[in-house]
DNA sequence: GACTCCTCCCTAGCACTGTTAGGGGCAACC
DNA sequence: GGTTGCCCCTAACAGTGCTAGGGAGGAGTC
């Protein structure tokens, strides 16, 4: 289609410069994702809109599972980190970071179904994880606690944000929502009454407040623990 | 390949009664997870454990996706409910009911990793959000608590049986979680402090008390905003 | 300048996927 | 006996991730 004029783009823009590379391929693919969706990825489309073919793809990146582990990074990579100790308490922080991962999470909905199965820890990941124990240990966690209190944040986020996402939250489908509260509210209340009685409710369209309520549970809960030690 | 014998198969067993339905099919897809994985898992492979043909399968069930549903939603009743309430207190009633879903979901990791992003409301996803929410009604919270406590209960346990089989809980890959303990461990101490620090400590093969303590955290939270109200 | 090496893209193709179109045997019902 | 509807089949389509192997062209070396 635009092959003609691609060459031209070539020789003027690169002839030294290799034209692609890592970052620029991820930074495609997040693109891909987010204006298409998950179901509309592959390997191939990724390679059409960088204007090369797919096998080309195979010279920067190991495999797609790979291209998805650097998406991954790349995605909680945005997740602001605040530098050095803020004048915060550290449960804030800790609450602050949480918040700024999901909305992170939920700026990228398709690519964050990919994280669900996959270990967080390529670079930015790992800088994250490293602050976060940081932050627990310096409040005076023991090192078994401060490692667990990260899992914990990690597990809460992630799986909060993707059944979010899963219920609707993506670009396109806000009404999913709605229509599954319909679902709902349709059933059979005999069968179902407790259910039924809440489904008006069940599913509110701003979770933030109850994502940020549960949050501080959790945070909560790891706090009490550690005077209890 | 093994037509013919297939042929008297058929003549001799299935005269009448139709030798498949969904839930056969069901049960055999499970069991394929169970034992080969999720990569392993096709439509094709699954039509061949059931002697059949591939397309005979979209007979039984609408798509691939469906049958996951159906799938989930079975894994999900494989999660005991107590008929009627116990004797136990409200919140030690939810905490069982998220160790025995977690518990459930341990045990079919591969079907585990159809969760996230699929909202349970099949038969007995309804049924458990039914019992959950009719629990915390009964236990004096109002309709928007009572249905968030669930979907909190949810994404709890989901999120966090999903990222404990990211890391190595899987059948065959017991040695995975050594594995990523030895790469963090080996990170540079300097770039990465506090997390070297206590990686050691950060993947710790039992994680049921862990589980137990995060949920009873959030299950307290609920607790509290009740009280507050 | 001719040489080789390395980078980075290409074409061709493999083995596989989910899914549909359409056909046919066979039991059940009128 | 004819018709209906169930339930499986073969064939095929469009698409997937990925590999083998090739070739253009800049970089470095003699």
């Amino acid at each position: 289609m635009a092959g003609h004029d691609h060459v031209f783009a070539r020789s003027q823009e690169t002839a030294a410069a290799p034209r692609l590379d890592r970052t620029e391929i991820v930074r495609a693919a997040l693109e891909l994702l987010d204006a298409e969706g998950f179901d509309a990825f592959s390997m191939r489309r990724l390679a059409a809109a960088l204007d090369i073919k797919s096998p080309s793809l195979y010279w920067h990146v190991r495999s797609k599972d790979e291209l998805f582990d650097l998406l991954v990074d790349t995605v909680i990579g945005k997740c602001p980190l605040p530098d050095g100790d803020g004048a915060d308490p550290w449960d804030e922080q800790v609450i602050q970071l949480g918040l700024d991962l999901r909305r992170v999470l939920l700026a990228h909905p398709a690519a964050t179904r990919l994280l669900p199965g996959r270990l967080p820890f390529g670079p930015h990941g790992l800088r994250l994880a490293d602050h976060v124990i940081g932050l627990l240990r310096r409040a005076g966690f023991d090192d078994r606690m401060a490692g667990y209190g990260y899992l914990l944040l990690m597990f809460f986020v992630t799986g909060f944000a993707v059944q979010e996402i899963a219920f609707g939250k993506g670009p396109g489908n806000g009404d999913r929502l709605a229509e599954v509260s319909r679902y709902l509210e349709g059933l059979p209340s005999d069968r179902y009454p407790d259910l039924v009685a809440v489904a008006g409710e069940l599913l509110a369209p701003r979770l933030t407040d109850r994502f940020e309520f549960g949050l501080r549970s959790v945070i909560d809960g790891l706090a009490e623990k550690r005077r209890s030690d």
